[in-house]
DNA sequence: TTATTAAATCAAATTTATTTGATATTTATA
DNA sequence: TATAAATATCAAATAAATTTGATTTAATAA
């Protein structure tokens, strides 16, 4: 007995595979919460951004690394300073233009 | 010595929590693939979308009550079936058109 | 009424995600 | 060079989500 498996079903699973992972990344109060600093802000430091979460830096690297994972960042470093801002274009694929200035920045 | 806490910050963090609570909701493959087939066809009973899912049924019960809860399904009950569907207007709140079509119905 | 079907719920086991505090790495400054 | 600041990473502890199999509930059919 053998099991039929489709190459359409393989593909689809990665590619549902590809929105868990964005979703998730989203799918958190404290990510959401920088996503909307950064909406308002644009491009920040970790050290800036610590103080206004509320948070220690590790937990904060953690948290900014899932977002930068899941390309929702885009990350610049200066020295020793690492900046972060929102990958807008991937932002605006994902979530509806109600939700633009709050979650992103352009609609 | 007090620590300020004020009232935007609270309504905001409800916020947050709301929108996690939707994004919770999506952020699994399982989950979007269930969206994908409603997508699809329209409303469907949990007796016909479980051999689509290859899910028990007590499973598929668990991630559809996830989905109802975040308000993105609509369930109809008529005798002893469940007939799920897509809330549309949820989901264009939240996605971008761009999904249209592979996680919701309409733009 | 009894049996059957569809679906929801529950508790326990398992898996995954998050937090915490410590340490490592890199760059700039005294 | 020695020190300090910014950030990343790590391992252990904790918390949250998912899976599993069993049970319950409710509606229909025999």
């Amino acid at each position: 007995m053998t099991t039929e498996i489709k190459v359409q079903d393989i593909s689809m699973d990665s590619f549902f595979e590809k929105y868990e992972g964005k979703f998730k990344a989203i799918a958190d109060k404290k990510r959401l919460k920088i996503m909307n600093i950064l909406t308002q802000k644009g491009a920040m430091c970790v050290c800036d951004l610590a103080p206004l979460m509320d948070m220690s830096q590790s937990k904060l690297s953690y948290h900014l690394k899932i977002l930068l994972d899941a390309n929702l960042l885009i990350k610049e470093t200066k020295g020793t300073w690492s900046y972060y801002q929102l990958n807008q274009k991937e932002l605006n694929h994902l979530l509806s233009s109600e939700l633009c200035c709050v979650f992103k920045p352009t609609c």
